[in-house]
RNA sequence: GGGCUUGUAGCUUAGUUCGGUAGAGCGACGGACUCUUAAUCCGUAGGCCAAGGGUUCAAAUCCCUUCAGGCCCGCCA
């Protein structure tokens, strides 16, 4: 392919995306015997800990010398003397260096070949400037890695959201804040892990690739094994294969799940999204949404800091207990329908008067349920809701009520609006879940491109019997969201899939095929 | 999929309403400067104005198409 007449973001010339005049800078470096990309750097410790440890230091430098490395972000120029800011992943420093501390030869080394965006390692004693900035009086100083692409302008930054999603590293490098996102996301992950982990639940990891898909209604990617000569789908849910571990003796496991679904993508969607899917055998979608309203409410005070969040203007309350109710109190009580008491023709009506859309499509009182909740209900459940106990059509994977014919144990949790989880008592009855998926496979094959597929290593796990289970998953992408204040998914993603740049490669192409 | 909106130098942008050969700041390059922090001062280079087509004597500007982004709506977590 060639790559130097693309068209795109990202400028290309005969030397690559690389500047030219640092190309050369970094060529004079090492003609001069200095390396552009020398092996170790041992510092003494980072910004942070050195800022901490000499906030109360004077105009007189420290006894003490400190090592320190990171990349240069300004550099002011004063004739014999230069001020530049250093940052690592803690924080920034201002650096003092003079030419009489320096020597010549490397103050020039420095003044002429070290640019902005640069690695360096430092060494020096911290001081106070006379206008008060903490700063490093370094008096050796030696190129890490010389970077050959300019960073963005230093006052305003890097802004485009375009280019900061399409490169995130460089929009990393300069937002401090996208920077705390990630490491939140970072800590939302490993925090479920620990979570889950100190309550005994195993974590495994089942396929990505399968041969059949399922746990969820949702299009499939799909792909091909060259070898077997057969077409697999990335997962779009771990359901199925969890329950099997259940069926074999573990009785609680969990799994950290990147899924796929082939779907539009939006500002609360993303193709290959984070959940989590947590089952605990002799356990009901009670104990379920007692363990959900746990894990995020500790999760949020751990992460936060406290149990309340402002999100989009609203103050949400993350302290247990949550709400909890069944879609019909919820439907009643948001929408003011009494769906299940009234006959059809009532609730077609009411359908009709308030534009509820697919009403055309609902023939039963519980679909017109359905219909109300999600038109009528979702966007107004803004504290954390649970709303249980589903019409029983939508949940094939889940038990059916224990009291209420043409229900299930199901439940979601709703936050601003947003679905954040989803659980059930897990079906295991395996005649009733053959019954159901073999449903569900008729709906697919009569068009419905999110119905499920028959799975019948499964059916058969089933058949050898799994105990009475609770299951529940989380979107951890839009928990990350609520936690970081976004709205939108992508910057909650470290690479969001984005529309490809025209020219950039031959798409769908690996070597070859 | 529908609506609105954006794309000008490496970065941030002015200019688009009412067509007249693209202007600035930062950055780069050259020079001055020993406590600055968007350092300052002097000078230089850098743009087929997202791509393609059309209207016109003349298009960044008007029209059409395409590409990419953002926001809102519909559907999925």
């Amino acid at each position: 392919m060639h790559r130097s007449d693309r068209p795109g973001m990202i400028q290309q010339n005969e030397n690559g995306p690389f500047d030219p005049g640092r190309i050369e800078k970094a060529e004079t470096l090492l003609t001069r015997g200095t390396a552009c990309y020398p092996y170790t750097f041992d510092r003494t410790e980072t910004v942070a800990s050195a800022r901490a440890r000499f906030d109360g230091i004077g105009h007189d430098p420290s006894a003490e010398r400190l090592r320190l490395a990171g990349r240069l972000y300004t550099i002011r120029n004063h004739g014999r003397t230069v001020f530049a800011d250093l940052g690592d992943e803690t924080g920034r420093i201002q650096l003092y260096l003079r030419k009489m501390d320096l020597g010549d030869e490397t103050f020039a080394l420095f003044v002429d070949l070290v640019d902005r965006g640069d690695f360096v390692g430092v060494e020096g004693r911290p001081f106070r400037t006379k206008v008060g900035e903490l700063s490093l009086w370094v008096d050796e100083i030696v190129v890490l890695c010389k970077a050959l692409i300019d960073l963005p302008e230093k006052f305003h930054g890097l802004k485009d959201t375009e280019k900061r999603y399409r490169q995130r590293y460089l929009d990393l490098a300069m937002n401090e804040q996208v920077r705390e996102t990630f490491r939140t996301r970072s800590l939302v992950i490993s925090g479920v892990r620990t979570y889950l982990s100190d309550r005994g639940f195993l974590e495994f990891e089942t396929p990505t690739l399968q041969p059949v898909y399922g746990g969820a209604n949702a299009r499939p990617f799909t792909t091909l094994h060259h070898y077997l000569d057969q077409t697999l789908f990335l997962r779009i849910a771990p359901e199925l294969y969890l329950k099997r571990l259940v069926v074999g003796g573990f009785e609680r496991v969990f799994e950290i799940s990147k899924n796929f679904r082939n779907e539009d993508i939006d500002s609360s969607h993303n193709p290959e999204f984070t959940m989590v899917e947590a089952y605990e055998a002799y356990r009901d979608y009670n104990g379920m949404m007692d363990l959900t309203e746990d894990l995020i409410s500790t999760l949020v005070r751990e992460v936060h800091g406290s149990t309340t969040l402002e999100f989009g203007g609203k103050t949400l309350e993350f302290a247990a207990p949550w709400r909890r109710m069944t879609m019909e109190e919820a439907v009643r009580e948001h929408a003011g329908i009494d769906t299940l008491s009234l006959p059809l023709d009532d609730l077609a009506r009411i359908a009709d008067e308030r534009g509820i859309p697919g009403r055309e499509k609902a023939t039963t009182p519980r679909e017109h349920l359905v219909l109300f909740f999600e038109a009528l209900v979702e966007d107004r459940l803004i504290q954390p809701t649970f709303v249980h106990d589903f019409p029983i059509e939508n949940s094939p994977l889940a038990k059916r009520h224990r009291e209420k014919e043409g229900f299930t144990e199901r439940f979601e949790l709703f936050i601003d609006g947003m679905e954040i989880a989803n659980g059930f008592s897990e079906l295991n009855d395996p005649r009733d879940q053959l019954d159901r998926l073999r449903a569900q496979d008729r709906r697919r094959l009569e068009g419905d491109l999110e119905a499920q597929m028959v799975d019948m290593d499964f059916i058969t796990a089933l058949g050898l019997g799994m105990p009475p289970t609770g299951g529940v998953g989380i979107g951890l992408d839009r928990l990350v969201m609520l936690l970081t204040g976004h709205t939108s998914i992508k910057e909650v993603i470290l690479f969001p899939q984005m529309k490809p740049l025209r020219g950039t490669g031959t798409p769908g192409t690996a070597p070859g095929e």
